[in-house]
DNA sequence: GTATATTTGCCAGTAACTGTCAAGACAAAA
DNA sequence: TTTTGTCTTGACAGTTACTGGCAAATATAC
């Protein structure tokens, strides 16, 4: 039920010691949301975070890379195939280069 | 608008001398969503891959790989850092095992 | 205890996806 | 060029999944 981009999320905004409020303030959501992306078992939309990464003084691309890994990974968890599957993405986007 | 998946099932069938309406009365689906599924333009549901596996008398776990590619790729396709994510999701599949 | 922060479940509105249908494009044959 | 059969495309209604907001429940600090 987590996430790597949550726990990332966390770890920035408490190391600030900003709160969930607060941040979900900024982001204009409800505090609810934002916990929930933090725990993992909600996504924020992918055009909220350069937002976010504002807010938190954090790497866009970092943060990205993150959302993006989940976003994959909710597709091949629990799939025999998985790696295979993940192996032809990459050769895929190699040649395209 | 192509395929992985999509291309297999077309060349599947042809080799078979299947029309795209009799794999389709098969599949219980209209003609119109294998023709769609085939261009690349729509995604079959994940539980009628072992189906129309059986039906083209094809191997399951190729097209699920496929299959699990092309929603990888929707997922990462024109992401700076889709590299980076996918690298991300191997390490933490490899660690599962 | 109170006060504040966080989590959880539920809700309505919206967006995305499902399969069907009908009309269109295309090619081969007459 | 008309007919025939295959394939493609767009619009449609029904369903499912996701969105954010709210309020109650829980946790944490004082």
């Amino acid at each position: 039920m987590t996430s790597q981009f949550g726990s990332r999320v966390r770890e920035l905004r408490t190391r600030q010691k900003m709160l969930l409020r607060q941040l979900a303030s900024k982001l204009d959501v409800d505090t609810s949301i934002i916990s929930k992306v933090e725990r993992g078992d909600r996504q924020l939309k992918k055009e909220q975070i350069p937002i976010l990464a504002n807010i938190l003084k954090a790497d866009k691309d970092e943060l990205i890379t993150l959302w993006l890994a989940d976003q994959v990974f909710d597709v091949i968890k629990d799939e025999k195939m998985a790696d295979e599957a993940l192996k032809s993405v990459s050769r895929k986007i190699k040649k395209k280069k």
